[in-house]
DNA sequence: CTGAAAGCGCTAACAC
DNA sequence: GTGTTAGCGCTTTCAG
């Protein structure tokens, strides 16, 4: 009972104002579920006004049972890709009326347990989860009852909700428009590879090679972690060797640490090494070169994430989405920058 | 009355269930505010386990008066700055047992407002704001009671809460050191004129020419937005004119863009465009060529946030940090990549 | 150390 | 069309 603010208006304060119930003044701010004359409602709406009555959102929550409040479950925020999402996810969420209680587990598996469990506790309407690593929490989540969409791929036999795209198709994609190019020895950097979408970035990858007939080398797989330092440190490694013609790099961070230790080397990109990424965002139009990157329809994708938190009924959906290869400098294609 | 979920188990049924109160399982629960035995504090822990509840986080709050949420107002999430602060900001505030709620006002002001109303009835304990323009919400949000905390400059007169960096002073010191490499002619890529973050990085960049005895031109300020594409714009703006040798770019987002635009017309940075930019992030780091850049220190100015929403006593506190000048290859600097 | 009970502010049946 | 009132699940005072 320790109510930190002074002393708030409350509905009842509004009542005796306009002189009506409480029930009225209900019925007036929320247009229902009883209709209410005309003229009452205005002397209603006036000592609203007049009182600076701010309906409370807790008490509102705990009598009809809904927060208006989705929980975002995601490994980093600080990650293009990701908040470009939370963007578009937030839009679309609050024209539903509906705001975002953001729970960014700095990639730790401990901390996103620990977020799930607070968000679920505050009673969230529904839960878009993607998880640091391959062992999601759903049962945590199914046994509350709570509505929730996977924004990542899961194991099919979980049988949940999820939305995505096809990632092994927009591996194959990529890396065959590499090969199309007629590079012929092209190397993967890929994200840890106990994950699912790595091994289906690295299926999607060595499909590509075999349709092109070309050898698929096991040490040309470079595992690293999704970021800069990642990319910077499996491009390290690479230099280590022989270099390869051309290189798919599944996620953006991870093209960009790469090209980072390209360029330290002097080694040009697309001149001398090849690059397409997964997971693009406007960072590599923008970058120099631009990259030639898969992007997902993340607008889209929000939309249909937030519909399907909003028609939940329990049976679990998936939707899956269609990818666009974009095309940059930084594949070969297009007509190089003067440098 | 329309409980979405099935059935919940509540404080009642765990009371039941131990043989006790429902006042002892929730000094069970909240370690106080009363003494509770041992072996009755034991059994209210078997009957949690047993019948799987779940404390109720809006009853909670509903009853105690405190959300354990605070709400973050942004201009937008997909700004790296605001996304790595965002990050910061979650991971310090859950260590308080404190969630963020994202109001992400996707650059409209419109959108600002009815985010900032929302986020009060939702009764935050505390609010995090950065507005996307110079007239801030500040007396609909002093009018609440609510603690909070700008999370930019602000008019002083207005008296109000707020953690920043001397803007002023770090353009000053990020334009001169391009004056002392020596350049001369030296334009600046900044926001919106009317906003006071532009017109304090606008008078640091003044003042470091006039200290280095060099001509202030008015037709070398470029005022666009803080995005890429107003920054891309504003060098092709540039292009059109004599072209200086120096460039300051009052955040990376522009920085990136008008990287963009002087590769596209083949002019190297730093060879014959030097470059400095403000709030750089890990990107510029990565970036190639890597900018040199202001870098304000997130993590600290994060938990300093953190703390003064905690902490909160009414009285306006303003904290004040330094920033870091990180050298990259942009400025001239370093010994250039070879190309 | 434990229990009973009065709220917190609102929703929505149910009465009139 | 409007008023009365029983909850929502929890915190915390006050008695014992």
């Amino acid at each position: 009972m320790l109510n930190q603010h002074p002393r708030r208006v409350t509905r009842a304060d509004v009542a005796r104002e306009a002189g009506t119930s409480v029930a009225v003044v209900s019925y007036v701010i929320n247009n229902g579920p009883r209709p209410v004359a005309e003229a009452t409602r205005q002397r209603v709406l006036d000592a609203i006004k007049k009182t600076g009555y701010r309906p409370n959102g807790i008490a509102r929550a705990l009598a009809s049972g809904t927060t208006r409040t989705y929980g975002l479950i995601i490994p980093n925020i600080a990650n293009p890709f990701l908040s470009s999402m939370a963007h578009s996810l937030q839009q679309e969420a609050f024209e539903h009326g509906q705001v975002l209680l953001l729970g960014d587990a700095g990639d730790n598996r401990q901390r996103e347990l620990e977020l799930i469990n607070n968000l679920l506790h505050r009673q969230v309407d529904g839960l878009l989860y993607t998880s640091v690593d391959r062992h999601p929490y759903i049962e945590l989540i199914q046994a509350s009852g709570t509505p929730f969409v996977m924004l990542d791929r899961v194991d099919p036999a979980l049988n949940v909700s999820a939305i995505r795209v096809d990632e092994r198709a927009a591996a194959f994609q990529a890396t065959r428009h590499l090969t199309e190019h007629g590079y012929r020895d092209i190397a993967i950097i890929c994200g840890p590879r106990e994950m699912l979408n790595t091994q289906d970035r690295i299926s999607g990858w060595r499909e590509a090679l075999q349709t092109a007939r070309l050898p698929v080398k096991e040490e040309w797989i470079f595992s690293t972690t999704y970021t800069r330092e990642g990319g910077y440190q499996a491009a390290c490694r690479m230099l280590e060797g022989t270099l390869p013609r051309a290189l798919f790099a599944t996620n953006e961070l991870q093209a960009l640490g790469c090209l980072r230790a390209l360029s330290e080397r002097g080694i040009k990109v697309p001149e001398e090494v090849a690059l397409v990424c997964f997971n693009g965002t406007v960072e590599s139009e923008f970058n120099v070169p631009s990259l030639t990157h898969v992007r997902q329809p993340v607008k889209a994708m929000a939309k249909a994430a937030i519909e399907m938190l909003k028609n939940w009924n329990g049976t679990p959906e998936l939707r899956e989405f269609s990818f666009d290869l974009l095309i940059g400098e930084s594949c070969g294609c297009c007509p190089t920058l003067i440098k």
